[in-house]
DNA sequence: CGTTACGATTACGCTCACGTCAACTTCCCT
DNA sequence: AGGGAAGTTGACGTGAGCGTAATCGTAACG
């Protein structure tokens, strides 16, 4: 199988992050790049795993949380409890995103409320110099 | 008129935070208590303040935002360019607010999708341990 | 053989929203 | 007068997630 290894390059551009993005997810263990010599080399999985780290972001994920799911992904199928523990971490992010995003469409509205009001004061301000 | 003028304590208690975060506020110019010699008190207003502050933060906003938009729900009629100004803010703001919405209900998505992969993973495991 | 390019390590910096002392002052209660 | 509660102003600490040099090694190009 060609694992097709990456440098640091070209994981940068492939996924749009930074060189020290990458030596950082190294160092939390989110990452764990083969070295030939100094350098490090990324493999398949390395890749595969980014792509859920950035995912896991997306979703507000902390790093530490993501560590933790990468860490199932790659789990025999002996230890379900931490499955289960996962899959609950998951669930309840799911509803504070859930939370949030109707509280945001409250904001939102109470927004459009303000603009509505101020379009007003500002329509009453041009009335009154059209008017001089 | 009862301005009802409450102490930091009082403050924090009803609205559970600290005396650090009200000072806090304070030095961000998010809030004005007057001064009875050195202790600060809080007025209604500021209580109404408060409250927008805390929503705001809610929603995932920082402080420096919740300053601007405050500013705008305190405005009288007077200064048109602030007003404008403060308008086009606000637009911008919402339309922020939007995308952010829509990004959170594409997260929400996917995350749904994990969760129905998750669950079916746990599905097989007790099948497993049902057939043992 | 020099320079450019890419990569490494070390380590300090930065933003945000406070927490956490420390060292007072002021007021009330006994 | 003594003591405690509640307040004040600095000033430094924290944690996440990297940014940003500074300095060094190595390999290829011309």
């Amino acid at each position: 199988m060609t694992d097709q290894l990456m440098t640091i390059r070209q994981m940068c551009d492939d996924f749009g992050v930074t060189p020290r993005t990458l030596r950082f997810y190294e160092a939390k263990e989110l990452l764990f790049p083969v070295r030939e010599g100094q350098k490090r080399l990324f493999t398949r999985r390395d890749r595969a795993r980014l792509k859920l780290i950035l995912r896991g972001k997306r979703f507000g994920f902390s790093l530490e949380d993501i560590r933790q799911l990468l860490d199932m992904y790659g789990m025999g199928d002996q230890q379900q409890a931490q499955l289960t523990r996962t899959f609950e971490l998951a669930v309840k992010r799911l509803h504070e995103m859930e939370a949030q995003r109707d509280e945001l469409n409250e904001a939102i509205d109470e927004l459009k409320e303000q603009l509505a009001w101020g379009e007003q004061a500002l329509a009453k301000f041009h009335a009154a110099k059209a008017a001089e």
